[in-house]
RNA sequence: GCGACCGUGGCGGAACUGGUAGACGCGCAGGAUUUAGGAUCCUGUGGGGAAACCCGUGAGGGUUCGACUCCCUCCGGUCGCACCA
């Protein structure tokens, strides 16, 4: 054979390198780590996913692969890198879908897993399979039931009679996050109505403060923090209390109480316990219509259009606690039942929207504040930056001092508390639905609703044909007497199971927890895993998550923790959002069609040509629209790699000083970017640094320059996090039989990387007017005198003086005349 | 409406705490090789100009020796929240 034909035949030949390695992975376990030895356990976490009919698509690639890449690259400086996956396969997603295509959730979704993971597989990840979790999977959910029963011991779980969001079209409850403009988040057009139904809530506004304080304390994403803060929603303000001459007093919750002397009337909202007591006779049927009206509308939001103010009056009067003066009673729905205390008091001269209402129902608009700019004072106006005017004693004080003198001297007749008020609801669990772990309860006639004791769960969902939601709004098990009819377990008298099944997001909220313990069956979580393991050292995931996934999760175990189950309050050490990668502008789904999968890329063109593309195609922390034109770029990269790899002369010549001073800024380089998830940069970097050892050597035009393979073996290594496959086979091609995992991340020698000669640039008048070469290390008045004697430096200087000089160490000096 | 982020060549994108704008890649042009095509390799590639130079980071202003970067106003886009008192 001659040496051209076996050029011929050795070219990069991805689907065979991927077959070797993926094959050899396995074989050898290189992807496991000893959970009970690891000496530097680092926990690598990537949001684990929903196995939806349609597979994989390149989003959930890309998030994958840069938690992946950043799970090999701590592997390979040194640490016991876990990285499990599961699949978060419950919830009304598959069970809509199963309904969809008639097949039971249990036959379906175990044939989406399976596809998910061959996807999986083919990706190139380091994934652990050993520790696979599915939430569907009886001994997982047994132990969600069992974190319910934590709760519920500790009155975190608690079942009330609440108006929940109900889409006639799912026929269930949805969380409050589940509405969109008031509409079903999964039915755009679908109107949300109001029900009241008796259901399970964790209270999570219990543990609001601690949820925001904590923000400070972990190492999250800014962005994803500021959406906690903003849906956790402190404000400071008081509890003012308006006395009734008929009945009970009114509190009303306010952040300006400064502003209380311009409260003139007071607005309930419709669902507001004390409307029947405020309400005069004869307008007993003006405010029950009004408040049937309201009852039709859902509790979330209403649509812009329909934000027309709307109100009656009630008929009474109730007392503004600052002034003494009688003020109407209004009910409107403006006024929210979930927020503060249900009622306000209205200040129109200082709130848009009273201002609207008292303008439209004609009432008193009194001026209290006069704004210090003066061009705010046109009513309405809200502002913090005033003094007080008709207000009494108060008159002519700062808002922000009236809100502490006013708060007290109405807190000496017990009309005012200063309070904290939080925008955060409880979280209600409860679903109508099949397709869920039930939710571990058995009501007694006599003993009320009761745990199911531990020893009995799981609670198995039993497989039903007859799954389907109805209108009645309770749950499809609850047609199933033989599943529900179970004695009460304290009393032995028969009692009925609890028929409904809890949120998906219960399911979601721990699955961390048990990955590193997949191995008991006996318990959840084990303490001495769990303390080595945990809390996760990398998470990362999509900011679409940022809210509902994250705060339930910290809720749990911040719960759990309070409970003596763990030993921390926060579970994810350190949260990265990535970036989202779109298709032509838009998020990537099926009713769009513009849903683009893996597979045929990683067909053509191989898993690690993919895996780099996606990381190149923009920052990993930012996303961007999904294309395919420069793929080729990435595999003409790796064609030159293999290239290199393939001429690699015999160790032992001396290298280069250039080489080597490249070499070593290289690995700076794409160490840093891979700290900070910058993977688009890292592989510039590569690029660069590959393009340079082609120029290099003894090559000439056609073939690679034979290198010393020291410098070709960190290449191998920095590689690695990017194209497993590939950089194996590099690797074993430079002579070494391990993998290349165990292989130490090259440390970066800045004396090898200093520059011996750099370009200084000298601006005069701010205009870069020359670049000089220079040593490194000069000092000031050597530089302006290389500068001055620089011949097109002097043109500009035009013989003026030089006014000033500025130099930057080792960059450039500016000269000013 | 409120909050956050963003706007740089034909395209995706670089530019660390204010210090050489356009790294790296795609595309394109010219050349080499090839019977041809493809592949590969070399060179060039923000705009204007023969050149010296001039102009350029959404628009306008400001601070500075120096601004993609900081400040103000506006325009455009993405995301989150949205009658939260």
């Amino acid at each position: 054979m001659t040496s051209e034909q076996q050029t011929q035949t050795d070219t990069y030949d991805p689907q065979a390198v991927e077959r070797k390695w993926r094959e050899r992975w396995e074989k050898r376990r290189t992807n496991t780590v000893d959970l009970r030895d690891a000496a530097r356990p680092y926990y690598n976490l990537m949001m684990f996913p929903y196995p939806s009919a349609e597979g994989l698509h390149v989003g959930n690639v890309f998030a994958f692969v840069g938690s992946d890449i950043h799970g090999r690259f701590r592997r390979l400086q040194g640490w016991d890198v876990f990285e499990p996956i599961g699949f978060d396969a419950f919830g009304i997603h598959s069970e809509n879908y199963a309904l969809k295509v008639n097949l039971h959730p249990g036959k379906l979704i175990p044939q989406n897993i399976t596809r998910f993971r061959e996807q999986l597989k083919r990706s190139g990840l380091m994934l652990n399979w050993e520790h696979e979790v599915s939430t569907t999977d009886p001994a997982y959910y047994r132990w969600t039931q069992w974190i319910f029963l934590q709760l519920f011991n500790a009155g975190l779980a608690v079942r009330k009679k609440a108006p929940v969001n109900w889409c006639p079209e799912c026929k269930t409850v949805l969380a409050n996050e589940q509405v969109i403009d008031g509409n079903c988040e999964r039915h755009p057009g679908v109107r949300v109505e109001q029900r009241f139904l008796e259901q399970w809530f964790f209270t999570i506004t219990k543990y609001a403060a601690r949820l925001l304080e904590n923000l400070e304390t972990i190492d999250w994403s800014e962005s994803t923090r500021l959406m906690q803060r903003n849906w956790i929603g402190r404000s400071e303000g008081a509890e003012l209390v308006f006395e009734t001459p008929a009945g009970s007093p009114i509190p009303v919750y306010t952040t300006r109480p400064d502003t209380v002397f311009g409260a003139t009337y007071l607005v309930l909202a419709p669902e507001h316990p004390l409307v029947d007591e405020v309400t005069a006779h004869e307008k007993w049927d003006d405010v029950n219509k009004y408040r049937r009206r309201a009852a039709e509308k859902d509790v979330v939001s209403r649509r812009k259009e329909e934000r027309d103010k709307t109100g009656v009056f009630v008929g009474s009067y109730a007392r503004n606690p600052a002034t003494g003066e009688s003020v109407p009673i209004w009910v409107a729905d403006y006024v929210l039942m979930e927020y503060g205390t249900g009622a306000i008091m209205a200040v129109p001269a200082h709130d848009e929207r009273d201002h609207e209402f008292a303008t439209k129902f004609g009432l008193e608009i009194r001026q209290v504040v006069e704004a210090d700019d003066e061009a705010l004072n046109e009513l309405p106006f809200s502002s913090w930056d005033g003094r007080l005017v008709n207000s009494s004693d108060f008159n002519g004080m700062s808002c922000r001092q009236a809100v502490s003198q006013i708060t007290s001297w109405l807190a000496e007749r017990d009309l005012a508390t200063s309070k904290v008020q939080y925008r955060l609801h409880d979280w209600c669990i409860s679903r109508q639905r099949y397709w869920g772990p039930p939710i571990p309860i058995i009501y007694c006639d006599d003993c009320g609703a009761l745990g199911v004791p531990e020893e009995d769960l799981p609670v198995v969902l039993p497989a039903l044909d007859d799954f389907r939601p109805d209108e009645s709004g309770i749950s499809p098990l609850a047609r199933h007497e033989s599943w529900y009819r179970v004695p009460c377990p304290s009393c032995g008298k028969p009692g009925r199971r609890e028929t409904d099944v809890s949120d998906t997001f219960l399911d979601s909220a721990w699955y961390f927890l048990r990955y590193p313990s997949t191995e008991f069956d006996d318990r959840p979580f084990d303490a001495a895993m769990t303390k080595k393991w945990l809390p996760v050292s990398s998470y990362i995931g999509g900011n679409e998550h940022a809210v509902l996934h994250l705060m339930y999760a910290r809720f749990i175990s911040m719960a759990l923790h309070d409970l003596g189950h763990l030993g921390f309050e926060e579970p994810f050490r350190r949260f990265r959002a990535h970036g989202t990668i779109v298709k032509d502008g838009a998020k990537m789904s099926k009713s769009r069609g513009n849903v683009v999968v893996p597979d045929e890329y990683q067909a053509k063109w191989g898993a690690d040509t993919f895996r780099m593309y996606l990381m190149f195609l923009g920052p990993y922390l930012e996303g961007g629209d999904f294309r395919d034109q420069g793929i080729v770029g990435i595999r003409r990269f790796l064609d030159k790699v293999w290239g290199l790899v393939r001429a690699a002369g015999p160790a032992g010549s001396v290298v280069d000083r250039a080489a080597l001073r490249i070499l070593h800024q290289t690995i700076a380089r794409v160490t840093n970017d891979l700290e900070e998830l910058r993977y688009n940069t890292a592989i510039s970097g590569l690029t660069e640094y590959v393009n340079f050892l082609r120029g290099s050597g003894d090559a000439d035009e056609h073939a690679s320059p034979s290198l010393e393979p020291s410098l070709l073996e960190p290449l191998a290594i920095m590689l690695a996090p990017f194209a497993p496959h590939f950089a194996e086979e590099c690797w074993e091609r430079l002579g070494h039989t391990d993998t290349v995992f165990e292989a130490t991340w090259p440390p970066s020698d800045p004396s090898l990387a200093r520059d011996e000669e750099i370009e200084l640039v000298v601006q005069v008048n701010g205009k870069v007017r020359a670049r000089l070469r220079v040593p490194p290390g000069l000092t000031k008045d050597d530089v302006v005198a290389r500068a001055l004697d620089d011949e097109t430096v002097q043109r500009f200087l035009d013989d003026k003086d030089v006014k000033r000089s500025v130099y930057v160490q080792d960059r450039l000096v500016s000269l000013v005349v």
